[in-house]
DNA sequence: TGAATAGTGTCTGTTAGACATTATCCA
DNA sequence: TGGATAATGTCTAACAGACACTATTCA
């Protein structure tokens, strides 16, 4: 209150980074994206893709996400939303920051061939469960980043974007377990998503070996908008 | 790709603000806070009580959300969460801005005796159903936190905040009905509530005229802290 | 025909909504 | 005692979990 009020102006300006936490499925385990840093600070440690706003080339942070990850990654995530912004003065030892944190979805199989493109940067995917210790406050972030999807889980198609546009429906029963580290009742599991009617039906088929073949499925394409704009397609709780 | 690299030094710094939808409920209706713009750009004009992160003052960004809401209005709101952050170059006529959006609940009454205390600063409470034209992009901000307030309303104890700190078993259900714009059947919004253990008996009792007193309930003490530190005390859904 | 996985059907306990009933106060 | 609201009890339909059963392929 008796304070002296500061301005932008009189302040130095404050960092304003975006941050992408992007999840992968390898072997049926949960990995995250990881990149070691090439700049001080923490230059050789192990975080995740980031790197500061640039005004002239980002939109907005949205853009600036999509762009930072295409640059650390060489790809387009199918499914990219906002965390959280951690922002305060002891993030970073250059003072006051902004961490505009995004998590993003991709099938594994995608990461790897444009790991094997001309100018492959380097990254690794390390499992969720055996994390470094990451740069600046990047640890929290992974863990709000893990919470959220698996909250989400249990009401949206999101694991659906860990897998082939295409997938049998033992895949997603399977990715849900391993994304919800729990294990689901395989016909309930499938009776919701069916009345929920989030997948739609692709004509071929696919075989696994001497057994009766499995139908191929697809994310229902309107769902993908309502999911990406409305972020809440499939609650379904008390009230109604 | 081909573009030159900036970097924060070579651009000019990005401006960094908080602000912060408050929600209150009067005369059975929920309403937003507003306030008027004391400096250009969109002087004179409603907007969402915010204001510059101040490095020096700040310690983190709900630090300077209470600092600007403390200012704005008086008082710190029981229950303060971040929204969202929306950050691009269009959104501030003075350049590529990020708002690093709370939002608030209160009980009415503590807002209406602030007004009364002596520095009482000018706001407005506006019905939701009846928010003018905001600055900036205030107004999709203000819609982000409804959509919020609403989705985490059905699986939490927040309409609470907008309570005083005890309150009738009629008054939740109420206040449920009122932030949620639905009708829900008293018996088994009780019974929900008393299996999820969130309530807890006051001793006193309170009258309301010729006719049964009602018992007086307050938040449970520990899971106040579930829910602000948590985000999400109360989920039921598939799975299990 | 047997092995293996895909997919469906059935039973049962739980729960939400609807609504009737009892409880407790004041005038 | 009647009026008003608080609080509880009961009935029923919907649904999730468990699990048995049928279907379809290849060897």
């Amino acid at each position: 209150m008796q304070k002296m009020k500061s301005t932008p102006e009189t302040d130095q300006s404050i960092i304003v980074t975006v941050d992408a936490v992007l999840f992968a499925l390898r072997e049926k385990k949960l990995h995250v994206l990881l990149t070691r840093r090439p700049n001080e600070p923490y230059a050789g440690q192990w975080a995740l893709p980031g790197g500061y706003v640039h005004k002239q080339e980002d939109a907005d942070s949205l853009a600036a996400a999509l762009r930072v990850l295409r640059s650390k990654t060489g790809i387009a995530p199918p499914y990219l939303e906002q965390l959280y912004s951690f922002a305060d003065g002891a993030r970073d030892p250059r003072g006051w920051s902004v961490s505009l944190s995004y998590f993003a979805l991709v099938d594994e199989a995608v990461l790897a061939k444009a790991r094997l493109a001309a100018s492959a940067p380097p990254f690794e995917l390390v499992d969720v469960n055996a994390v470094p210790r990451l740069s600046f406050d990047h640890n929290r972030i992974v863990e709000a980043a893990l919470k959220r999807l698996r909250d989400k889980s249990a009401y949206s198609t999101l694991p659906c974007y860990l897998l082939p546009e295409q997938f049998t429906f033992a895949q997603v029963h399977e990715t849900y377990e391993h994304v919800m580290a729990v294990a689901l009742d395989k016909s309930a599991f499938r009776r919701k998503l069916t009345e929920m009617d989030v997948l739609q039906e692709c004509p071929g088929q696919r075989v696994g070996g001497a057994h009766r073949p499995a139908q191929l499925f697809r994310v229902k394409v309107d769902l993908v908008h309502r999911l990406r704009l409305l972020e809440r397609p499939l609650a379904a709780n008390l009230s109604t």
